[in-house]
DNA sequence: TTAGGGTTAG
């Protein structure tokens, strides 16, 4: 860029496309702030306006960088110039507003555009924008729309669409979609093929992932990183590490979020030393700074090996101001392991960093009432009350004939309550007969009868007994629950998995969990 | 000389 702008400096007769060149030459080098300040120069002292290549370029630099404030006064150079009725513009600022979590002001300008001057990119922004701002079924209701509009999905709309079908496990619409794709000659876009591994493995199914992974031929790293991440998911780390060697040995390079994955791998399989070996690697050998998620995984690495003190250490000597989520790996360590004098002063730091999240303050009254102190675990939810922090409810899906069953905790609405209720008790009967204790027997002998009572009846566990009394005999029962799920929950679907002969498959939160022959894929680290 | 898309865990 050094070069490109002595030659520009030195131009007897600079013109439109010439400032252009140097505002999209900045940007393709990602010098976004340089390029946004070049622009200003045009704007400022050029006697040659802005036309819609710098406005939607500079706006692009704008959505790269969150910089709402700035979008905000190129829009108004954008109607200052009358360049607003473009529609190349048009989508630059839709985009611009959705990248700066700004979605509002996109459905406004798409409202606004009409069915006439709407293009592929225009719907493209808007479906990718419900994803970014996690409107995931908004974002594949605009996809079917865009299709009744008659309008050819490209890469860009099914990697979207795929990439919400997997946040929603909707595994139905994405083989529906998958079938679309092959039809119309998309296999070959690993942009299309990344998502597609993605969408399978989050909904439960490893084994199409691989086979979309197998028959891609063109493996760039994103694709890479998608199978590595599947592997991750499925608790198959033998597999993360050897398509992380097969990777390199390709000579394909890893980079920021393929590191996540292979870190994650270490964490959950204990591997302490070979975590910290590829956490150095990164700089070292890679090039790569790590960030907060690397860091993350580091703490969780030390935390679930019950090494909480390095853990502790590790973050307070970070050249970076630790993120929240780096002191929320520490926490859910302290949970796990029972360490109620460390966890007391990270819930205190997690409290101040990040008032409004309800998990904070459940993982500390978890770790009082796992240290028998129920007093202090009702003083903390009440407290939890008194910030005005509420505990979102949790549901749990089942999809039965085309038809999605939602369950609260407790419920009793669903006509066939008795009989689900009914499968539960015998449930209940038969693990207790395998000499399964619950985990509300605290050490010091304290049983809470309320408590097991209410763990019994949790959603997913509701909707298993629903799949159980509904589904096929060898069909699998795939649930996904809005929230974490529970320790007793966990507990409970292994055995079932057992007792019934059942594939369950369950997508909460954060990651899903296959249970089979009475153990998870997630091997009971979560 | 221009706009949109894939891969992250807790």
């Amino acid at each position: 860029m050094v070069s490109a702008r002595k030659v520009f400096d030195e131009m007897p007769e600079r013109n439109r496309v010439s400032w252009n060149a140097m505002i999209v030459g900045f940007l393709r080098n990602e010098f976004y702030e340089q390029g946004v300040e070049f622009f200003r120069e045009v704007v400022r002292e050029s006697s040659v306006s802005p036309d819609q290549v710098s406005v939607s370029s500079v706006l692009s630099a704008c959505a790269n960088m969150g910089a709402v404030e700035f979008g905000r006064e190129v829009h108004g150079v954008v109607v200052k110039h009358g360049l607003e009725t473009l529609a190349y513009v048009k989508n630059s600022l839709m985009d611009m507003y959705s990248k700066c979590r700004c979605f509002d002001h996109t459905i406004k300008l798409f409202r606004i555009m009409g069915d006439k001057d709407r293009d592929i990119v225009s719907w493209n922004v808007v479906t990718s924008g419900c994803v970014t701002n996690h409107n995931f079924e908004d974002a594949c209701n605009y996809f079917w729309v865009m299709r009744k509009e008659g309008i050819r999905p490209d890469e860009a709309s099914y990697s979207s669409v795929l990439s919400a079908s997997a946040s929603l496990a909707a595994l139905d619409q994405g083989t529906l979609i998958h079938d679309q794709i092959i039809k119309s000659g998309f296999m070959r876009s690993s942009c299309v093929t990344s998502s597609l591994i993605t969408m399978y493995s989050k909904c439960g199914n490893l084994i199409d992932a691989c086979c979309v992974f197998e028959e891609n031929e063109d493996r760039n790293v994103v694709c890479w990183t998608a199978m590595i991440a599947a592997y991750q998911q499925h608790g198959c780390v033998n597999q993360v590490f050897e398509s992380f060697r097969e990777m390199l040995g390709e000579g394909v390079k890893p980079n920021y979020i393929t590191f996540v994955s292979v870190l994650s791998a270490c964490s959950h399989a204990g591997l302490v030393e070979e975590g910290f070996e590829l956490f150095n690697s990164m700089t070292k050998t890679h090039g790569i700074i790590p960030g907060h998620e690397h860091s993350a995984c580091i703490v969780d690495l030390l935390g679930r090996a019950g090494r909480l003190d390095e853990a502790r250490r590790f973050i307070e000597s970070m050249p970076i101001i630790p993120h929240s989520s780096i002191w929320g790996a520490l926490l859910g360590a302290c949970r796990n392991h029972n360490n109620l004098e460390m966890g007391r002063e990270v819930a205190e730091k997690l409290f101040y960093l990040e008032p409004n999240n309800p998990g904070n303050y459940v993982l500390l009254s978890n770790i009082y009432t796992n240290n028998g102190r129920l007093k202090e675990a009702d003083e903390v939810r009440r407290l939890m009350g008194l910030n005005g922090v509420r505990k979102e409810p949790g549901c749990s899906w089942i999809d039965v004939k085309n038809k999605s069953i939602v369950f609260t905790a407790q419920d009793k609405s669903h006509s066939r309550t008795d009989e689900i209720y009914e499968i539960l008790r015998k449930l209940e009967e038969l693990i207790e007969s395998e000499g399964y204790v619950s985990e509300t027997q605290f050490p010091n002998g304290i049983v809470e009868a309320s408590r097991e009572n209410s763990l019994w009846y949790h959603s997913e566990k509701l909707a298993l007994a629903f799949g159980i009394l509904t589904l096929p005999v060898k069909a699998p029962i795939r649930i996904k629950k809005n929230l974490r799920t529970c320790q007793h929950c966990h507990t409970v679907l292994k055995f079932a998995s057992c007792i019934f002969g059942r594939e369950i498959v369950v997508r909460d939160i954060n990651r899903f969990h296959r249970f089979t022959n009475g153990s998870c894929s997630c091997g009971d680290y979560w």
